[in-house]
DNA sequence: CTCTCCCTT
């Protein structure tokens, strides 16, 4: 919500102001801790001259009713989102401040100044390569013999402006101690207002308006008509030449490609109304950006063979046959849409394969399309193959292109072949069975994800994760390296993919236009997209994405075998409960099979585990409990409510429309029992099978967070006599696929993350899943043979809930790195071509957080921090902290600290632990000596958990990010780190990647910056108490947004029932607004929130909590199912406690609060 | 007093 800023509220403000400095003096006072800067001493001043402060206030309050018209006329016609609105009166308030603070500060501070160079902006182009420009200001210690000569020389190439009057600016001098982050004075206009710093080239527009007014609703730049504008305006790749101090080389390619760019700067030019200035800048400009890609083609040329091609084929080997030519005519949409090679010479690479390779492969429906593929993919640059599972599609249309000479270094097309997967173990797995039906060509294929490859300088078919490959259009947009790209799985729709077939639509076009040009050296770049579903109108109807029209789209049948699908009549609410009920009676009557069961959760896998192996014999005698309580499925509870009433009567079956099926799924929904028994008889005899009574239970659990080796039990065959039982989460439905599975029960739910864009708050959520998951869940049943899947809700509920296919993921998750990643490479960000374009205001969020982070400028350009940002693996935030901690000369520590925190689950929760008291099956029921063992069990589980959550918090002073980097330090001593995960809780899975990522970033930082730190050593100490100080701070400049206050020592405390008795009851308040108006207004208690119980801070009393807290997420656990009337609390989870001082000095250095807000604005934006 | 599905550079 907009603050609105009558005199009176202002007046008001001020005054609670200055009782807040009262009380964060206080809370500040035992800050014992090491400031990044000896701030503290000018802070103290600061308040001192709390009177002076409120001038400030005054004359801001003054400028602001000014101002303020200007803004709400703007928001008016512009601005409907609240958040805009927040943020660019934010500001305008900021610029103001900059102003007053500049003006003040050039009265007597101009020696200071001179080692001062802005934080963000086009100017700090100019600034060596050597160091972020953010170093200066927060150090501790200065670097000695660096700067000084040549800040000096800056000082001088940009005198400051000094045109506005100072009669204000003297009124109140000592504001300038607020104005500590300034780094240089912004210029005025003649009505006074700032003026934002732009590249000279810019200069012309922006000159002499207001930063606010002139940016329109600052997206609006990027329409894709404006692509290449956009495109080449982006500072990423610019500054990258820049730097590489390789200018005279630049010019020479710019002007070069000047020449040659005629027809395409045509297009550009349609706007008659600019003058010749502006044209001739804006094709300079626009030349720019082909200059760069013109750049990066000459920078591989060596790669590229010259002009001494031979199109000869091959001698032949003796079982060659030549392709049988094309017998039927082409289908219309296999027509040439680009220029038809007519003289296309034939080529082939000879592949020599086992008989038994080649008799599979002729089973595969995809191969018989191999003519019809080939033929589409030679005469249009995008072809969209469309084959169901089963079809062969991924393993096959790779060697098609391998085979027709893609990827052969003397062919007409000697670029790679690359296939990109969403999943590392895909793109492994495809790899290695590629290269042995490639048989003598074995050696050609290969792989690469993130942490490990296998390429070599034969590589011919690289198959990769999408990320690897979006990292190398970011080196080299125009894929030198390939001559095709295959994206498989298409249809999952992940933001990689999406994001890679945006970029790749431009790349083919580019590569098409260099091909035109000179064909000898440059070859056109072919884009073969794959989809198992037939949801792929987002790609063909797409003109955005396709230019040229519609692509193509070749179909191959899938081979699977049969499943049919048994709707339930009705819909239950308790899932769980059903799902036991149905499993029980499947396993009693269903023939010998595996079976695939899919629950949504963890918990609900444990929990059903447990009761089918209480119920049943299970072969897992380790696991057998001696004290047996049976549960028939009779007894359980059948009060659940129903959702809905299926219609009995057109009860959904599959085209088999077998009756005697559909009676079985009858007897196994029937509630009654007597149903059962008559089918149990029908089935048995139809199936042939009369032992499955005798049958043992093999129940396996699968989820992602389950160990590898736990997880690769589901492959082995079980034991003999029994029935293996996979519970498995979603991991089941596409990453893994389990062998001998023949019925699959299908809860049709599935949890989802939900995060809310508004408020932050993220929950988990239990929803349908969608009409393909469901198929596709189903389908799991028919890998080995015809198959049977029961699901656990009515037709009509799956025709009138479901969705048709899962939204894509880019439209609900955050988007600051897919952002960030798009601005560095100087892509479009709104006219970027997505196949389904995102959320604005989930653009917007993700360039306010840019924005906060100093990646991007006020006005929408990525900064050469953003830009170093981008360089690293990481989300930016973590990029953000990694950069600061380099900054700080604590480069070690901090890549450990990032590692930390990007690995997810780094310390298993105590609620995962099973440490809960079992609730009693039945109230009668007499304690066992089993239940005591248990007992026991539990207690020493916890004991010795508290005992290593202890030893990672030894010196981390309440700061949970320490506890998680000390975890990391001491992994990184220990021999077998498997065992220490064991003994300490901790997730071996991450905390290998942690390590990894460790190895990866300390060889990036040492790339970029050479003296940052030695080479990579494993073993790293657990940080000093002044590092640990440093660090937390460090780690709270990527979170600089996402602060929380104490709310007794907000100026208008809240009212509570009763003092919070616990650390986890005292409600606490974030900067930005936790909850929705309309749920504040409802229940005021929702706008705090609260501790999570796992944090550090949790085990504090309440009187000894810290005033401020610097949090990495906001949780909602979802409503309980039990007590409906209130609603769970959201919870913080802390990353460390901050004081005031470190919070200023942390903020000052972001373009958010770089000019120095005064003191109390970031509580004044809590309450107000 | 929590109550994490699945991916990835």
């Amino acid at each position: 919500m907009p603050p609105k800023f009558t005199p009176r509220q202002r007046k008001h403000k001020v005054i609670a102001r200055q009782n807040q400095n009262a009380a964060l003096d206080n809370a500040s006072a035992d800050a014992n801790a090491t400031e990044i800067i000896p701030e503290e001493q000018r802070l103290r001043n600061e308040k001192k001259a709390a009177l002076k402060n409120e001038l400030v206030a005054e004359i801001k309050g003054k400028m602001s009713g000014k101002k303020k018209k200007r803004l709400d006329k703007y928001v008016e016609t512009k601005l409907k989102k609240e958040e805009n609105l927040v943020l660019l009166k934010k500001l305008a308030e900021q610029k103001m401040d900059t102003t007053l603070l500049r003006r003040s500060k050039n009265m007597g501070e101009s020696t200071q100044k001179k080692r001062e160079r802005p934080v963000e902006g086009p100017e700090e182009f100019h600034s060596e390569s050597g160091s972020g420009s953010e170093d200066e200001t927060v150090r501790e210690r200065p670097r000695p013999g660096k700067g000084a000569k040549k800040a000096v020389a800056s000082a001088e190439e940009k005198p400051a402006a000094h045109t506005a009057s100072s009669a204000e600016a003297k009124s109140v001098g000592s504001a300038g101690l607020f104005g500590t982050g300034l780094k240089r004075p912004l210029e005025v206009d003649e009505s006074g207002k700032p003026v934002i710093q732009v590249r000279k080239r810019r200069k012309a527009k922006a000159k002499g308006k207001p930063v606010v007014i002139e940016e329109e609703v600052p997206w609006e730049g990027f329409n894709s008509d404006e692509d290449e504008d956009e495109e080449e305006s982006g500072s990423g790749p610019g500054s990258a030449s820049e730097e590489s101090g390789g200018s005279e080389e630049e010019d020479e390619s710019a002007s070069a490609s000047d020449d040659s760019e005629e027809d395409s700067e045509e297009e550009s030019s349609s706007d008659t109304s600019e003058d010749e200035n502006d044209k001739s800048a804006r094709k300079e400009r626009s030349n720019a950006f082909k200059a760069w890609a013109t750049t990066q083609r000459n920078e591989a040329i060596g790669f590229v063979p010259t002009n001494n091609l031979t199109y000869a084929i091959p001698p032949q080997p003796k079982n060659f046959t030549p392709r049988a030519p094309e017998s039927d005519p082409l289908p219309p949409e296999l027509e040439t849409k680009t220029a038809t090679d007519a003289t296309r010479k034939a080529y082939s690479v000879a592949v020599e394969r086992t008989p038994e390779i080649q008799e599979a492969r002729l089973q595969l429906p995809v191969v018989a399309e191999e003519q019809k593929i080939m033929e589409a993919i030679h005469n249009n640059d995008v072809v969209v193959v469309w084959g169901a599972t089963g079809s062969g599609k991924t393993t096959q249309v790779p060697q098609f292109l391998y085979e027709a000479g893609y990827g052969a270094p003397d062919g007409p097309t000697p670029g790679m072949i690359g296939v990109t997967q969403p999943r590392r173990v895909a793109a492994v797995s495809m790899s290695k069975r590629v290269g042995d039906e490639l048989g003598s060509e074995k050696a050609k294929v290969a792989y690469q994800i993130r942490f490990d490859t296998s390429t070599s300088a034969k590589t011919a078919v690289k198959f990769m994760t999408d990320g690897v490959l979006l990292r190398e259009i970011s080196q080299d947009f125009i894929l030198t390296k390939y001559s095709a790209i295959v994206i498989d799985e298409a249809h999952e729709r992940s933001v990689n993919t999406d994001i890679l077939i945006g970029m790749l639509s431009r790349i083919v076009d580019l590569r098409a236009d260099l091909a035109k040009k000179d064909p000898k050296k440059n070859k056109p770049l072919k884009l073969i997209i794959m989809s198992a579903t037939l949801r792929i109108s987002d790609f063909t109807d797409n003109k955005r994405l396709f230019r040229q029209g519609p692509p193509p789209l070749l179909k191959a049948e899938g081979r699977q075998y049969e499943v049919t699908n048994h709707f339930a009549r009705k819909t239950q609410r308790d899932y769980v409960e059903e799902m036991f009920r149905k499993v029980c009676r499947g396993h009693r009557k269903l023939p010998r099979g595996g079976m695939l069961v899919f629950l949504t959760g963890q918990n609900e896998i444990t929990h059903l585990a447990k009761r089918l192996r209480q119920t049943f014999t299970s072969s897992q005698s380790k696991e057998v409990t001696t004290g047996k309580v049976q549960i028939s499925p009779e007894q359980t509870s059948l009060e659940t409510e129903d959702i809905e009433l299926g219609a009995n009567k057109d009860d959904y079956h599959d085209d088999d429309g077998s009756d005697s099926d559909d009676s079985i799924i009858t007897g196994l929904d029937n509630d009654e029992d007597k149903d059962e028994f008559e089918d149990e008889g029908g089935f048995d005899i139809e199936e042939g099978e009369t032992e499955s009574e005798e049958l043992k239970v093999h129940v396996l659990p699968l989820y992602s967070q389950l160990p590898t080796n736990q997880q690769m039990r589901v492959f082995d065959a079980p034991p003999e006599g029994s029935r293996l039982i996979v519970l498995a989460t979603n991991v089941a439905e596409t990453s893994l696929t389990i062998p001998g599975i023949r019925y699959v029960f299908d809860c049709g739910r599935a949890k989802e993350k939900k995060y809310d864009l508004t408020t932050g708050v993220q929950t988990f959520e239990v929803g349908w899943i969608s009409k393909a998951s469901a198929n596709q869940r189903a389908g799991r049943a028919g890998r080995t043979g015809p198959g049977h899947c029961y699901r656990l809700y009515s037709s009509a509920v799956f025709e009138r809930d479901f969705d048709e296919y899962a939204e894509p993921e880019i439209m609900r998750t955050p988007l600051e790195a897919v952002v960030l990643q798009l601005k560095s490479m100087g892509a479009p960000v709104l006219g970027f071509p997505f196949p389904t374009p995102p959320d604005r205001t989930n653009l917007q969020k993700a360039e306010n957080l840019l924005l906060y982070l100093g990646a991007v400028s006020l006005d929408g350009k990525v900064t050469k921090l953003g830009h170093e940002l981008s360089l690293y693996p990481l989300n930016p935030r973590f990029a953000r902290i990694l950069v600061m901690g380099v900054a700080q000369n604590l480069t070690a520590q901090t890549i450990a600290l990032v590692a930390a925190l990007s690995a997810p689950e780094l310390i298993t929760p105590e609620n995962k632990l099973g440490l809960r008291e079992p609730p009693l099956a039945d109230p009668s029921h007499i304690r066992t000596e089993q239940d005591n063992v248990e007992a026991e069990e539990r207690s020493r589980l916890r004991k010795a958990y508290n005992k290593a959550l202890a030893k990672l918090a030894v010196n981390a002073k309440h700061s949970d990010c320490i506890k998680l980097n000390n975890a990391v330090c001491a992994y990184a001593y220990e021999s077998d780190g498997d065992a220490f995960c064991e003994d300490m809780f901790l997730n071996a899975k991450a905390m290998r990647e942690a390590g990894q990522l460790r190895q990866q970033l300390t060889s990036i930082v040492r790339a970029h910056r050479p003296t940052a730190l030695s080479a990579y050593q494993t073993k790293l100490p657990a940080p000093s108490s002044s590092e640990v100080n440093l660090l937390a701070q460090i780690c709270a400049a990527g979170f600089i947004d996402q602060i929380a206050l104490r709310a007794d020592l907000a100026p208008i405390p809240p009212e509570l029932p009763r003092k919070p008795k616990t650390a986890i009851d005292v409600p606490y308040l974030t900067l930005f607004s936790s909850t929705s108006q309309r749920a504040s207004k409802e229940d005021p208690a929702r706008q705090y929130v609260y501790l999570h119980p796992s944090s550090l801070l949790a085990r504090t009393p309440p009187a000894k909590l810290p005033a401020y807290i610097i949090y990495s997420h906001l949780q909602r656990a979802a409503p309980s199912t039990v007590d409906a009337t209130t609603s769970p609390k959201t919870r913080m989870h802390p990353l460390t406690p901050v004081t005031r001082p470190q919070i200023v000095n942390i903020a000052l250095n972001t373009p958010l609060l770089q000019v120095g807000k005064p003191k109390g604005k970031i509580v004044e934006r809590v309450v107000g």
